[in-house]
DNA sequence: GAATCCCTTGTGGAAATTCACAAGGGATCA
DNA sequence: TGATCCCTTGTGAATTTCCACAAGGGATTC
């Protein structure tokens, strides 16, 4: 069984409760860090002095500016991690549920397991460790359901630019322009009137607000 | 000091973390429920037993499904309790950080304490159950800036609706149908169009997709 | 009752977006 | 090389939205 656990969650109440649950359930030293850069912080001090952890449990968003999410710094998190320690177990435990998001991150980093916050989460999280520390991958149900979920588009970098513009107020014209100066193709105006209304088709939205609103609401242009 | 405190909140791993952190800082019972139900169950019994808590601290969202953020039960827990036993001291204690939903509720709900989860969150709400606790009310600095911000605009029903149409892929003309049909007024091709140029310009939104980007992160049409 | 203000609605033209049809260019394949 | 396909771009017309100016109606005030 692990021996030595780290666990990367800022907001406290929460901290509390996983580390908590974590000590109850395993016989491992159960550390935390509030902050990405501490917890890499820790992992590398481990490491220096033969003591590495084998597990990391880690949330995905940590609060930089309390307004927004920003699952990108535990993305990062994560590749620093695995850049100083590969071969350490990292188990995801977020609130974080929206189908493109979580695939886009299973299709980019390599953990062992997703664990979706909420009413039995921490069960969840036991089912994880068991199964991770067996050398296995774990999902659980919340987010199985959103790996399989068939229609989820995927949108490529050019098509989230794009929207996100549309998003930002500029006009088709000056999306144009904008993609002209910054060597983006295709940029016509044209083109990018078409590349809209493919979006319209594959979303089935009737106007433009409303594709944006719907690609807004599955977190695909954050 | 309070003697009986119920805590209603659904997600288990912060419901263990804040029981734990209520129960070393106070000398009180300390009961939890996970469900809006069960938490209302909790203080009729305790009422009828003569016993009743003097202190709710409670979540705003409960997770129905777990798609959507649903604070109208967090709101319907609150009336319910304050109709069974209107003396009861109750504290917020949520993630729901928007300014507009936070103002709708402090409008609407007497409340005595309103702290944010977070970073802190925790050190934050054994400062209110301190001065709740001395007859004062609290808010935490987080929601207190958000109480603050003068820029807050609110929506009126009307606004809401079109909005949501909006969003919806209704063209301008359909939307004078349907309120034609519905009995709302203004309902002419005209005044839709005015009343959306002045939400564009109440919102600083240089095109109707951006204006409902805007609001839809607001999170003042959801 | 007249003056004033505010809101709703109308009109017409400008601007932006949508749509159907089509030309050109590059890649692939027989 | 020629045929074919896919993608980009162009053109012009239809639809939708934006905007400036103004008429009518209800409420308030003097």
């Amino acid at each position: 069984m692990f021996k030595k656990i780290l666990i990367a969650e800022d907001v406290d109440n929460e901290n509390l409760g996983i580390v908590s649950a974590v000590k109850e359930f395993t016989d491992a030293t159960v550390d935390t860090a509030q902050f990405c850069d501490k917890t890499l912080l820790k992992i590398k001090e481990a490491l220096r002095k033969n003591i590495p952890y084998d597990l990391l449990i880690s949330d995905l968003s940590f609060a930089l500016d309390y307004k927004k999410h920003n699952i990108t710094s535990g993305k990062q998190l994560i590749e620093e991690v695995k850049k100083v320690q590969p071969d350490i177990r990292i188990i995801v435990f977020t609130g974080e549920k929206k189908p493109a998001i979580i695939k886009s991150f299973f299709a980019n980093q390599k953990i062992n397991g997703y664990v979706c916050k909420g009413l039995y989460g921490l069960s969840e999280l036991t089912k994880a460790i068991t199964a991770v520390d067996r050398g296995n991958t774990y999902t659980c149900p919340v987010s199985k359901d959103a790996l399989h979920q068939k229609n989820v588009l995927q949108l490529n970098k050019y098509e989230v630019q794009l929207l996100k513009l549309l998003a930002k107020g500029y006009k088709q014209d000056e999306i144009s322009q904008r993609f002209i100066e910054n060597n983006i193709t295709p940029n016509s105006r044209r083109s990018i009137e078409d590349k809209i209304r493919k979006l319209r088709d594959d979303f089935s939205a009737k106007t433009n607000i409303q594709l944006v609103y719907i690609v807004n609401q599955l977190g695909l242009i954050e």
